[in-house]
DNA sequence: CATTTGGGGTTCCCTGAGGGAACTCTGAGT
DNA sequence: ACTCAGAGTTCCCTCAGGGAACCCCAAATG
């Protein structure tokens, strides 16, 4: 948890930050992604402590955005995404493709992606949700919205 | 920083949260890409300690994805977003899609984001980067790359 | 010349979060 | 009765974040 409590600003950055700016929230995200659903899974192939592992998920339970499900009889659980937890997985494709071009160096990527639509090898790009052209950075204009904050100090 | 160190894993989200994963960075990030470039603006605007924003800055300048510039004779700098830092805040946009939609309530999002070539208010939609069809986390196949790690116990 | 101002940091101390290892609890299996 | 495996708890130690005060430099001001 950051000392500083994010959820409060105007800003949707912050409060996504809030809910996975944590260290390791986002490791411990991906890791349920590609099927890693145990608490003792996640721990071994994570290298994270045990005691953070629980309040991350913990954190991440509590915000809905991932489901604790009991397997069996006994006290055994495994955690799965749920919808709201799906859709912060497109946080996580887009730190892959940014981290694939600049970080891989020579050996490439570490993972590759198969589109189930067409099958090929594939890495996600950002699109306008009006007219389908890129939109990046650069190509936008920021505005403030009806949630703004009173003084517009922040953005975001 | 977190104590344990996130670019060695064989794993892109980790090696990006290496460079923008640490408490604040993110926000710093957001702020010069909106237009506050220098130190006391920052600080201001985000109520961030004097001593972690210096720490901060330091570390994206070192990972190329700000530079600092001199705006004077006198010792002045602002920091702006090299190519490597701006195709970062894709990253960012992500994460105000998301937050407008799952965190933002009844006020609606903070901020609203004009694309420059439609002109209309817009988010950033996911797509796949060969067959243009949505791409999100249910749509893909993850497979071991090039740069897998020898065991391939961690995706991503 | 002496002083003030303002940007851009440093330094200091205090608290609390992460690391690591050991311990616990529960309900099977044998 | 004993062991085992999953899923946490508990405890101590260190180091990073918060906060406030301090410092340095160059220009402007009197």
């Amino acid at each position: 948890m950051q000392r500083t409590n994010f959820a409060e600003m105007a800003c949707s950055i912050a409060r996504t930050l809030d809910v996975i700016g944590e260290p390791w929230s986002p490791l411990v995200l991906r890791d349920i992604w590609v099927g890693m659903n145990r608490f003792d899974q996640i721990q071994a192939d994570l290298g994270i402590s045990r005691k953070v592992l629980t309040e991350r998920l913990g954190h991440l339970v509590e915000h809905g955005v991932l489901e604790k499900q009991a397997y069996d009889n006994r006290p055994r659980y495994e955690y799965v995404l749920t919808e709201k937890g799906r859709e912060l997985v497109d946080v996580l494709m887009v730190m892959v493709g940014w981290g694939d071009k600049w970080l891989a160096g020579e050996a490439g990527p570490p993972v590759l992606y198969r589109h189930h639509a067409c099958g090929e090898i594939a890495r996600v790009d950002l699109r306008c949700s009006q007219c389908g052209e890129p939109m990046h950075a650069d190509d936008v204009e920021v505005l403030p919205g009806p949630g703004a904050a009173p003084q517009p100090a922040s953005a975001g």
